[in-house]
RNA sequence: GGCCCCGUAGCUCAGCGGAUAGAGCACGUGCCUUCUAAGCUCGUGGUCGCAGGUUCGAUUCCUGCCGGGGUCGCCA
């Protein structure tokens, strides 16, 4: 397996059983024929291609330098060696420099018999990792890019947890600043007291449309300005209501008996909203942190690296330089002596290196319009002396673009976040009734189930891509089930599902099979993809990367469904295929539902 | 302009040093007296942006160019 970048080292224990031992038996094979040493990182496994005989591939290209023989004779050789010499090797073929092997069936059922409870529990790593994400402003609802940011920290923390690692799951509530006094001061021009109960609006909503309310207000004001004969820059930067605004900033911070009223009820609208949102979402927080406490943070770091000569002084304002490092100059304290954004971030990383000391990794799952700004932290960190600040990692996820192009909040193109998961329930739903497969179904198990489906749609819609890329988010396709898609795993699942609790009513139940026949191709191949999946999972963790579990997971239920649409299970006579064969449907729905739960999807029993 | 990221089938994406580059959607085809057809089968479809270089071997690594995006505030 190669890992390009990895922010968490890969164990040796989540390396392939099978490859570790083959890897040693080639060196051996090598030695013996060769004479030679060779190292065992030119060793390099892949799946065998269908077209031709095996299980696993090693190419010799790598060793011919050493052997000083041709392709196809160094592969005959090792291939020779290791057939006997090594057991599990049946029998192998040589195509070109590609040395195919045959894995004995034996391995493949031994693999399945006490792999549901081995390869799918890692042991603890002893490790705790932070994983922030969300991190919304409270002046406006949730949208889709939020989506992608909490799908993609929800799942992260999932597949680290998975891994072994202890997971705290954080997020800062950028709860105070301009943003939201723009909604406060819309609010009291004109709310006319206009509440989430009295408007029946949901609170996030509320105070979001006061956000565009102001909006509009401004841009009405500095039209009226420029007409009346101001020059446009004048009127920007006079217009009253922006001054309200920003006096009214001063005022909060200024600890406002009346402004931090207002501020408090207005916020708690907002947390009412984002906490069904995030109910419905799925996700969880383990600790939260509110911008309005974390903002006075790192003045004092600022202060002191600026005393040990980290930082410098210039126009009354306190820099770093960062151009030795290629980067540019950057202001960590204003000439008024108040903080910058990067300020706090400091601070806040800080406190909880304090809060969390055994913390051995800090993820920040932020968009990766912010890689600048994150690459400068992170060095600044440094600079102050925290052993700590190489373990800070920015899980950099790229936007998400829509067909008519970017979301822009001010030009309405945004995507609401509620908005969408009730479209796409509501497409669940409909596909769902059409089938009329739900009959015995009560309403409210109809409503969960169609709750489930849609939202693994749309999850997986969002999880299935390389997270560091753009994204084109594609509404007809999110809401697709059918193919490539959530649904359609689970869709395998609830089928295997309804094959065991036949299997348990007709007790056929039994581990204790033989088997004395060639397992089918069919067999095989999802077999293998099980065997897969440790190393996918331990990839994933590595590079916090969803998507190869995604992946991984659709090809274990396509395998599955090809098995199962022309090979019978249940209605196999032998008894001892058929236990076999249900044992493996078994091993496919634990692995699935596993795999499923590192995505935050969920699987249902019958659909 | 400096720096960073991305260009793979009509569309959306996998693959990231190795064999004739894979999926899904779309399009065409066949399969429900059989364990859930939200499924399966077969087929159509690609100068892997372009040009060099490194290598036995490059979609994959390096350089340049073209095209798209991001970012360069005493904003957050």
């Amino acid at each position: 397996m190669v890992v390009r970048w990895q922010v968490l080292p890969l164990r040796p224990m989540s390396l392939d059983p099978l490859q570790s031992v083959l890897a040693s038996a080639v060196q051996a094979a090598f030695t013996h024929h060769f004479s030679k040493e060779l190292d065992v990182k030119l060793i390099g496994f892949q799946q065998t291609r269908p077209e031709f005989e095996g299980d696993v591939t090693i190419n010799v290209f790598p060793f011919l330098k050493l052997s000083g023989k041709g392709p196809e004779q160094t592969a005959q050789a090792i291939g020779e060696h290791l057939v006997a010499n090594v057991p599990v090797v049946v029998r192998f073929n040589v195509v070109k420099g590609f040395l195919n092997l045959v894995i004995a069936d034996t391995y493949w059922l031994e693999f399945l018999g006490n792999g549901e409870s081995d390869h799918l529990s890692f042991p603890s790593t002893g490790k705790k990792v932070m994983v922030e994400y969300s991190s919304p402003n409270t002046n406006k609802p949730l949208h889709l890019g939020h989506l992608r940011n909490n799908f993609l920290g929800h799942s992260v923390s999932r597949i680290l947890q998975t891994a072994g690692n202890e997971v705290v799951r954080v997020q800062v509530i950028n709860d105070r600043g301009i943003h939201i006094c723009k909604s406060m001061v819309a609010w009291q021009k004109f709310g006319n007291g206009e509440t989430p109960e009295s408007s029946g609006t949901k609170g996030d909503k509320l105070v979001g449309k006061y956000y565009v309310e102001f909006d509009r207000e401004m841009k009405r004001q500095i039209e009226g300005s420029i007409t009346s004969g101001r020059s446009k820059e004048e009127a920007e930067k006079e217009v009253p209501i922006l001054l309200e605004a920003q006096a009214m900033l001063l005022k909060w911070e200024a600890n406002d008996p009346e402004v931090r009223a207002l501020w408090e009820k207005m916020n708690g609208w907002v947390y009412e909203g984002f906490n069904s949102t995030y109910t419905r979402m799925g996700v969880e927080f383990d600790k939260l942190y509110y911008e309005s406490q974390t903002y006075v943070l790192g003045k004092n770091d600022v202060l002191e690296g600026l005393k040990k000569g980290v930082f410098y002084e210039k126009d009354g304002a306190v820099w770093v330089d960062n151009t030795p490092e290629g980067l540019d100059e950057k202001v960590l304290l204003r000439r008024d002596g108040t903080s910058v954004y990067m300020t706090q971030d400091i601070g806040t990383a800080i406190k909880r290196f304090e809060e969390y000391p055994g913390l051995s990794k800090l993820i920040y799952t932020v968009g990766n319009e912010q890689d600048y700004h994150f690459k400068v932290l992170f060095l600044i960190l440094k600079k102050l002396g925290f052993s700590w600040a190489d373990e800070l990692f920015h899980l950099s996820y790229g936007m998400v673009d829509l067909p008519t192009g970017k979301m822009k909040s001010r030009e309405g193109t945004v995507v609401d976040a509620d908005e969408l998961m009730e479209e796409v329930v509501n497409e669940a739903r409909a596909s769902g009734e059409q089938l009329s497969k739900l009959d015995e179904f009560s309403e409210e198990e109809k409503t969960a189930l169609f709750e489930m489906i849609g939202l693994a749609a749309l999850k997986y819609y969002l999880l299935k891509v390389d997270p560091k890329k753009r994204m084109l988010f594609d509404p007809a396709a999110s809401i697709d089930l059918q193919g490539h898609t959530g649904p359609f795993i689970q869709y395998t699942y609830a089928r295997i599902r309804s094959l065991l609790r036949k299997a348990g009513t007709m007790g056929t139940w039994s581990h204790e099979y033989m088997v004395t026949w060639p397992l089918l191709p069919e067999e095989r191949n999802i077999i293998k993809l099980l065997h897969q999946f440790p190393g996918v999972l331990a990839e994933s963790a590595a590079r916090l990367d969803p998507s190869s579990i995604a992946n991984h997971a659709y090809e274990v239920v396509k395998a599955y469904n090809t098995f199962y649409q022309s090979i019978p299970v249940m209605k196999e006579e032998d008894v001892s295929k058929r236990a076999f064969r249900i044992i493996l449907s078994a091993a496919v729905a634990t692995n699935t539902k596993k795999a499923m739960w590192c995505l935050g999807i969920e699987v249902p029993e019958r659909m």
